[in-house]
DNA sequence: TATCAACTGATACATTATAACAAAAAGGCT
DNA sequence: AGCCTTTTTGTTATAATGTATCAGTTGATA
């Protein structure tokens, strides 16, 4: 699994998989993606940026899909737990996941100017965090991780 | 560097040697301890657990020390950035630094029972993460990294 | 003791997020 | 189809978190 978010690549395409994927996953497991969800992950995914739930509502309002904040949190919320998109916690935002499918445990990279956000995997309950917890009896259900820096667009602009 | 946070510890003398790390600090760097930040801190040490900005404004207020938020953010600032305190973004709510002095990468156990919070040191970035940057070409400047789930005690009581 | 920078007090406001409840739509069942 | 249940949506209101701004005070230093 590689990161995914400051390179150059056939975004037409990853937009298209990652709807295909969900779609699939929701077919699997029952659960639905209505308009309302399906529009904001396409949202989400036009870009990968880190939306704030009020930008998503926005977009949502001008579609006529929606005018106030439950309607935004609602779908990202589903979004969240049906793993097709994550939170940033250090940005209060949202981003698509980029890696639909594979069983994986988010890594961002956040750049600070641009604010894109490339998603790897770093696998950290398996990692020193791991150790640490498990020293300390501490059982883990879920991690964030989040570096914040400058991308390397941005490294050129402001070093 | 230990994981410091769910053993029994002297509480007391925690208390005690972050605050006179702090004053000793301050005296070398030349920052201002001033009343609401020194008592900010008290009241962040007095427990190892996650205190919102409110909360702490709830106490200070009080004490006659400020009513206002910006009072609150002000002296979390200060604390967070003379690395007195740290922030923990998947509750929007500060902890007191637990390795005051030693240069160090926090990473954060967060219990999701009882809020309480051990601060781990993983140096995130010369790990997999590190590697991850430096692949993407990405400068990282700060980390965040918190695992959520149940401490010692939480486990036996809602397992 | 004059000056400058840092800190504080206070008002107002901006942003992020949720509670609650009624109405509508979707899906299962006979 | 018709009925029932569950999920989703629409809407209002409000809670929680965080900042901009400016005037006034304090503290260090010359």
């Amino acid at each position: 699994m590689q990161t995914i978010g400051f390179e150059k690549h056939d975004h037409g395409a990853c937009i298209h998989d990652t709807l295909a994927k969900a779609e699939a996953s929701c077919a699997d497991t029952g659960l639905r993606l209505t308009a309302v969800r399906r529009r904001a992950l396409e949202i989400l995914l036009a870009e990968h940026r880190a939306l704030g739930a009020y930008d998503l509502l926005a977009v949502l309002a001008e579609e006529g899909l929606g005018s106030q904040p439950p309607v935004a949190y609602r779908a990202l919320d589903f979004l969240v737990k049906a793993g097709f998109a994550h939170k940033i916690e250090a940005l209060n935002a949202y981003i698509a996941c980029a890696h639909l499918g594979a069983d994986h445990t988010p890594a961002f990279l956040i750049c600070r100017s641009c604010r894109s956000v490339a998603e790897a995997d770093t696998a950290p309950a398996q990692g020193r965090l791991g150790d640490a917890a498990r020293d300390a009896g501490f059982k883990i259900e879920h991690t964030v991780v989040e570096a914040q820096g400058l991308c390397p667009a941005c490294q050129e602009i402001a070093p």
